[in-house]
DNA sequence: AATTGTTTGTGACTTTTGATACAACGGCAA
DNA sequence: TTGCCGTTGTATCAAAAGTCACAAACAATT
């Protein structure tokens, strides 16, 4: 698992792969677990080894999706926490049962100017999650919300099927579920989607 | 002015100081002129040594504040750039006359790893501007613009005094002048401040 | 088949925000 | 003083989004 990570990662530097055997661990965790919560130090910086996690902020009973951590991806929130002590800001939940590395932010301080493979993979990290964000933003600045359900279904789609439910994209979206609901209604009475059980299907 | 630079990112590293001398140009500019446009390659990374630069996502008719760049910050955009050819997807805008110092974006590729102190700058540059994004992000996703509105007004507050006009506001806050001027108005009746001519001061 | 819990549909209403149109005000230059 | 222009105020209407309440559909289990 972890040899695959470094593989993946390109880390050549004999000198990191130690300090990862040394320092890291491996946990696995069930889909619904709560692996970051908001307002607590972050404390070990994770890396999701297999399976998805979803990164979202919450406000009463509302919430909205940040993103998703594939494979060798980082919450670029908890990357941050390793240049200087901070809080979350975020909540993580398991979205699809998965492995993680564990390592601890103190000893990857350093990694970042001391080894090339680390210095690649934080920049790109800060680089994609930045593109992303500011993506987001502005989408949620400037579009009406019917427009960034459809878009967001058609992200998600695999086979022109996304397989959730009203309540989780009105979760993603950032509303209710009411809302979503009657703007797939209308989607659909357009002739851009079929409504089924759990289940939405895009035409054409 | 550019030894100031050098000197408030401590940037020790006599190697560093003579590229920079070597690669970068100082350039001033005027209120108003625009120094990024949204869509186009980024090929220069901007760094501001004097005044003030407002960078905003537009859409149509409508603008959203992205954030103020200040003496010594850079747009993270133009720094992303640096590491990957990309366009930008915003507009930055000279909001005070400023210097600003420009190195070529294949330049600065290498720094990263190359020099400690650059290192450092890139790292913090990507760590402030991710939270303050996703603060911004939060606060548009969950607060009614009433809300993002006063608060806004308070973080721009000098003396408890804003100046700017309504469509200025409008444009930092992704909305149109008749809502800013009607939210207004029911701020100062509610006793939250008191508008004059291009100013508003805010009651205790 | 009956029960239960989750998911979806929907009507009715409110609040927020946006769009349009125009009036009034204030500063300033001719 | 007059006229102009940028700024602010505001009424009216429309659209988007949020809230509440409840019913219907469906799936899972006993």
């Amino acid at each position: 698992m972890l040899h695959n990570f470094i593989h993946q990662l390109r880390i050549a530097e004999l000198e990191l792969q130690n300090e990862l055997q040394e320092k890291s661990s491996v946990t696995t965790h069930k889909k619904g677990d709560l692996i970051i919560k908001n307002n607590q130090y972050i404390k070990v910086l994770k890396i999701v080894l297999k399976g998805k996690v979803r990164v979202y902020q919450e406000n009463e009973e509302r919430e909205i999706l940040i993103y998703y951590l594939h494979p060798i991806e980082t919450c670029t929130l908890s990357l941050s926490a390793c240049f200087e002590d901070c809080k979350s800001t975020v909540n993580a939940v398991v979205a699809e049962d998965c492995t993680i590395l564990n390592i601890p932010v103190r000893f990857v301080r350093d990694w970042n100017f001391k080894y090339k493979s680390w210095n690649s993979f934080t920049i790109k990290t800060f680089r994609e999650s930045y593109h992303h964000l500011m993506n987001q933003y502005a989408n949620l600045a400037f579009q009406p919300l019917k427009d960034r359900l459809f878009d967001y279904l058609i992200s998600k789609a695999s086979n022109a099927v996304v397989k959730k439910t009203h309540q989780e994209l009105a979760k993603e979206l950032g509303t209710t579920r009411e809302v979503i609901s009657r703007l797939l209604k209308k989607l659909e009475s357009n002739g851009k989607l079929n409504l089924r059980q759990k289940e939405i299907q895009i035409l054409k």
